[in-house]
DNA sequence: TGTATATTGTTATATTATTACATATCGTGA
DNA sequence: TCACGATATGTAATAATATAACAATATACA
């Protein structure tokens, strides 16, 4: 697999419990980002009931780096990154709120070595490019 | 003034009105982080009464670029950078969730370079290093 | 099997942020 | 100066996001 590829994560490979398999699995098919309560109404066919149930899954998710938080939207992505570390990078437009991770491996080498050059003991970074995208939506 | 001074605006340089005035020098004297309701608590001395005052405030300062938000804390905090162009970078330690702001120039150079060269049309960022603060309050 | 750990279910509640609408203030051009 | 548009304020209500607390189950594995 190139990196220029998607990386589609399997829930077997992280022994995923029921409650985090499907929220996963709702994040990978959806491709954008989800909301908690999004998430909730949209399970609630396949079982869940209340906020915690979702909570918990997306942080569990979380932990496991297979999904990232986007901390400006209050949203979840399932990551389509090979080898993040739990680092991320995104594009975000200002207008429309389009997100898409950036999977420039080069990209998280040079954010890391900035991180070095600048004597931190950095454990992961988030990266935020607010962009206008091509073929905004809102336009 | 060099880079590596604090820099600090005055609230008459931006003609802030009586509520961006008080919640401005709030967050610039406290030099942290601090959240919407906090500041409302300790601005009711100075007659703030609702969270829609402070929250109005906030938006503003970070319209202007003086203070910024750190997202995943909702948080608030004054602007140390003298050209920042409201572009943002944060050490964030992991365990006791200290914020500084990161003042040096040359990375904000370094990280508008690698938006152009992922040909993005970036209209600001947000870097966020996740660190191992020195002398950390938790450890 | 026994036991520690993690997960689930459920209710209630805390925290963060916005809508809606009435009123007041400020800047600027006629 | 005044009128009118834009901006800011005050206030109440409510929406959206997230966690606490506690009981019950399931799972891993010595």
């Amino acid at each position: 697999m190139t990196n220029s590829q998607s990386y589609n994560k399997k829930t077997n490979d992280y022994n995923l419990t029921k409650n985090q398999k499907i929220v996963f699995n709702l994040l990978q098919n959806s491709g954008e980002p989800l909301k908690a309560y999004a998430i909730l109404e949209n399970l609630k066919r396949e079982g869940l009931k209340s906020p915690l149930q979702v909570y918990r899954a997306l942080n569990k998710l979380v932990e496991l780096g297979i999904i990232h938080k986007i901390e400006s939207q209050n949203s979840f992505i399932a990551c389509s990154n090979s080898n993040c570390a739990s680092n991320t990078a995104f594009t975000i437009c200002r207008r429309c709120g389009d997100v898409k991770e950036i999977k420039n491996n080069h990209l998280f080498e040079q954010v890391s070595d900035l991180g070095k050059k600048n004597r931190l003991k950095v454990h992961r970074f988030n990266l935020e490019f607010y962009v206008d995208c091509n073929g905004c939506k809102v336009n």
